[in-house]
DNA sequence: CAAAGTTTGAAACATTATAACATTTGCGGA
DNA sequence: TCCGCAAATGTTATAATGTTTCAAACTTTG
């Protein structure tokens, strides 16, 4: 077992992406949603690395691959992507991040270096489970959690240059 | 004791924003804040209700008090009311509410109703101590925890009307 | 009072997200 | 095939949220 999350360490990080997009193409294929070209296009980017991506930088990026393409454009392509669970929003960033347990049907927690940004997911069902429990004993009925953690990854701690 | 938490029950609001701002100027004598005529407008604007007020929201209030301010006049309030623990963010929603539990050094957990949008703050320090404990255990230094829970508070489920 | 620091005012700007409507594309049935 | 519908994309404009910058006013302290 290693002694760090993978995002944490070296990887060969192609191979996440690659495994991404072809947990995606799955996935769609099942649920017979269409991956289009710039949905695949938005993933593809958002997994360029672990740290989140926002919509405008998206934007900019579609724009330097030729698509010159408007906000809706990834709005719509970040709905889609939402909806099929294939990516995550980060609220307290405003940035999405690609989702590491795709198709598991889970809660994530997010776990955000402050630092150099890098995002590691966790599932932590006995936790999620405890806070759901928590609102129902108030006669709440949860829906949606968000649970993201600010903090230092462990290659930032002890450092003081950033990203 | 109650059958439902106070924001989920008619109450005597006014004796909210009294305490709280009673609480606030109690709590910026001790830490030589200065809770300045603005800031402690803002403050209580915030605690009219149990439901998060959006920025732009408050600054149109202050507007419709004669008060004619800029966004940075809200934001700055709003940084100050956060640092002393008076109110809290919600990242989710982009807005803030006053803090159930000023003074009490805690993270809050907060039920959001999607429909009437009133806010419940819990504190579960178990439950935030076994998050951090799970992010230590990444190697991961936690610093602030989001924690937001979005569903049906105990009034709006069975309805189907809104607010 | 005078200097230094804090708070507020004001204008401009940056970032994030959505609305509205036109156009194109993919796909199943006549 | 090709017609027609629904889904997806293009395009323009605008709304909502948040920051930078610099100047003016106020507070505190020596």
């Amino acid at each position: 077992m290693p002694e760090h999350a993978l995002p944490y360490r070296p990887h060969n990080h192609q191979a996440c992406v690659t495994q991404a997009l072809a947990d995606a193409r799955s996935i769609c294929r099942q649920a017979n949603a269409r991956l289009t070209p710039i949905r695949e296009r938005v993933l593809e980017l958002i997994w360029q690395s672990h740290k989140p991506l926002g919509a405008y930088d998206i934007l900019a990026k579609l724009g330097s691959d030729g698509h010159s393409s408007a906000p809706p454009t990834v709005y719509r392509a970040l709905d889609f992507l939402l909806q099929y669970g294939l990516i995550h929003r980060i609220a307290s960033l405003n940035a999405f991040v690609g989702c590491a347990h795709a198709g598991e049907r889970h809660r994530g927690t997010f776990l955000i270096c402050r630092t150099c940004g890098t995002v590691l997911e966790l599932t932590m069902p006995d936790l999620m489970q405890a806070i759901e429990t928590a609102a129902r004993t108030e006669a709440f009925q949860p829906d949606d959690v968000t649970l993201e953690v600010a903090g230092l990854c462990p290659q930032c701690q002890g450092d003081h240059h950033h990203d």
